[in-house]
DNA sequence: ACAAAAGTGTTGTCAGTACACCCATGG
DNA sequence: CCATGGGTGTACTGACAACACTTTTGT
């Protein structure tokens, strides 16, 4: 029966994780450049073997941090999907990939020290190493279904304090279409997961306008 | 870097499965008492061990047949969720588990030869071995989601050919929650994936119902 | 003719959408 | 006083929910 379960050879399992942030006022990925084969050179999503004493969470968190040179602690992460019907995936071991897609507050970017990512348009990636064009499209697919049924993400990529207004361009950036101010507001308001802080943005020629945070932190 | 690839102890990937189907109008769970430890005699998920050399489906399918006696040609499954943080969930080794949920015509469960499948309504399961009460709550909190949103997985779980009546009943015995007839049928009618026969199931002392199957086959 | 399930339409309610004007500020 | 983005309310529309009676059959 099973008992031959030390016998096995066992696959191998990493960890891929897709990194979104708003860029420039564009919803981007975080990609690296392979410095090894397979697909040498080529952009690909940081990705990590998970150890045998490591929960795989622990794995995305360390892929961040080593491939990328980001603090996981300031990334939201979630599991995506296991990719593992491919067995020539990887042509050096058969590996099972567990996807997790990050948001991050691009504020949080520390875009000096060691930092190896490439922030791509989601809508003008290069030729990816793997499948992992693929693996983006879905996960964007996924996020912008959470965000059409209203699940708080979207927070997780502002700062702590932002406008109504930058959250809606948020918002729209993910949809890529245009929002209605008003009904943005009504409905981002009456689920009562912003607090209205005493303080507002003053910048530009215009009315300042007020600052908001979540009420629930991260 | 990475290079060590080869060197790495790998963790164990196994596959469970949790097979619903609707037995004694019951949303049921195939279960199996398993034959060896960890929890040996306890009520389990049908689970396996991915081979070095076999896609993620394929385990899924091989658990089927293997552990239950279920031909896996006849049972729709989606891969739901993968388990890999507690280090400690197996205690013979590393393991993590990659979840699908599988959804059979219970017309078309053999119970004779070599069915190892017993049933339990997901409402009244036994204690399971491993984490597997918490990840049925799970896979059944999703098909309840999947149903609610009118994604049409239900049709799964029913024969070839079904009256509305009985497409209802299974919708309400998943959901737990009397629907509407009139209601659902506009829904379900309004949706084109059903297509009337020219049948009539005649059964009992009252009007005949009109049969009904999907278009897109399985 | 009766019991039992099949089949069928209308109305009210609520959420979502569309839409236009005044407000506060800096220069 | 003007340009700029901030901030606000109402009316329409379409989807969903609630609800009751007639039809067809077997006995």
């Amino acid at each position: 029966m099973n008992t031959d379960i030390f016998e096995f050879k066992r696959p191998g399992v990493a960890v891929d994780v897709i990194l979104f942030g708003i860029l420039d006022k564009n919803l981007k990925v975080g990609l690296i450049q392979r410095e090894e084969e397979p697909h040498l050179n080529k952009y690909a999503l940081p990705g990590r073997f998970v150890r045998y004493e490591e929960p795989i969470e622990d794995t995305a968190k360390m892929a961040l941090k080593l491939k990328g040179g980001i603090n996981p602690e300031v990334v939201f992460s979630e599991q995506l999907y296991t990719f593992g019907q491919d067995l020539k995936r990887d042509t050096r071991i058969r590996t099972i990939s567990i996807v997790y897609y990050g948001l991050i507050d691009s504020q949080k970017i520390d875009f000096q020290s060691g930092n190896k990512f490439k922030w791509y348009s989601v809508y003008d990636l290069p030729q990816l190493a793997f499948d992992h064009n693929a693996i983006i499209r879905y996960a964007l697919e996924r996020l912008c279904k959470k965000i059409k049924e209203w699940e708080d993400v979207a927070f997780q990529l502002m700062p702590k304090e932002f406008t109504l207004t930058e959250l809606q361009n948020t918002y729209e950036i993910i949809l890529n279409e245009k929002l209605d101010k008003r009904n943005f507001r009504k409905k981002i308001l009456e689920q009562n997961i912003l607090k209205e802080l005493k303080k507002k943005k003053m910048e530009g020629v215009h009315r300042p306008a007020g600052l908001f945070s979540f009420i629930r932190q991260r």
